[in-house]
DNA sequence: AGGATATTCCTAGAGGTCCTAGGAAAACGG
DNA sequence: CCGTTTTCCTAGGACCTCTAGGAATATCCT
């Protein structure tokens, strides 16, 4: 057997591809040495195991996240980039469900690849550059992406774990959730004042 | 060796103690079984395997967590309620970090099991009582419930999985977004009204 | 070019997991 | 008290992760 020109990029797009067909959990090494047609034990001189292979994943994920939502909403501002942004963040979620499950594990991953990784820090400027338009400043900046990232993510989770019963379609859901949002910001409880009684 | 008096309750119990402490992916037919002082192959009387366990597990922690909100909001009603509510979520998922993930799975769980639990059909009752005091009405209910289930869930999930950096407390981003949402559900942008320009 | 070196992929195997099949001992019911 | 049911066991297959060390292939250097 000639080699096959393994890499750890073409590991972690395999293994990548195998989240998303039967889920991120059932992501294994043998399943992708399988698909690369080698060994499995062959995989283990580009990647340190099944935890860093998840770990890859997981930032890949996060990359090709960050890149779709800034193209989605480069030249936008307000609500029309509110728009772009969130429905940027839950179609990445639904065409790739186990890249984007692995982006909610609580793993360890080596912070070497971490750094080399531009997606988280993009991402946050792109957050806070889309709120720009609302006139938030410190600390309320901090929490309405907080508010923002968490609503995104947990819409797309409970969608995908199938926690919204069929009752009303979840797109009707999501749409008047960004009026919602968007309304939000624009009200935003500033906190220089008190609470209102 | 006599018997120990294995039961599916106490089989889920353990398994959602293992959870708790290493992690929902991590729980184990194996773990379980040492912690009960008992072969792996015993708990097949009890558990049809390991996905069912972990449906098992998963209903616990929805019941468990409808039962804490539930005493949280009792007597409750409009602002109160919903910060009552609110915590009592987030304070389950603190306390419980393994059983809460338990409830994110997408796990196929048995039809039978999900019948006797009590918890899914009381937390929907729970959140749209909790919605009572701000006047909406169907679709708009609805999605305001949607939004709020998104909301929480995704703030202790990013949370727990270290999503907020340290510059500002996650609790302070908490309260703020709470504040936020009660100005929200006020706000609610009726389905009847078209968009604004 | 050709030999030394480094890298890739392999085979072999240990140890862990899930799960099934079938047996022995304990609890139970008449 | 004896037959039946239930519980827990041993045994073992299939699969998974990961390590160790070897053979084949690419690369580098003079």
């Amino acid at each position: 057997m000639g080699r096959v020109g393994l890499t750890a990029e073409r590991v972690t797009v395999v293994g990548a591809e195998v989240a998303d067909e039967v889920g991120f959990d059932r992501v294994s090494m043998s399943e992708v040495a399988r698909r690369l047609g080698v060994k499995d034990a062959s995989l283990y001189t580009h990647v340190r195991g099944l935890e860093d292979l998840r770990g890859r994943i997981a930032l890949l994920a996060a990359d090709e996240k960050t890149i779709g939502i800034a193209e989605a909403t480069v030249g936008r501002a307000g609500k029309d980039a509110l728009v772009a942004f969130a429905n940027a963040w839950r179609e990445y979620a639904h065409r790739h469900p186990g890249r984007y499950a692995a982006t909610q594990t609580p793993i360890q991953i080596d912070p070497e690849l971490v750094a080399k990784a531009a997606g988280p820090r993009r991402a946050v400027e792109l957050t806070y550059g889309m709120l720009r338009a609302y006139g938030l400043e410190e600390p309320d900046l901090t929490d309405a992406v907080r508010v923002l990232r968490s609503t995104f993510h947990g819409f797309v989770t409970l969608e995908a774990a199938g926690g919204f019963a069929h009752a009303r379609s979840p797109q009707q859901t999501w749409d008047r959730a960004l009026d919602a949002l968007h309304i939000l910001l624009e009200n935003w409880p500033s906190s220089r004042e008190g609470d209102s009684p």
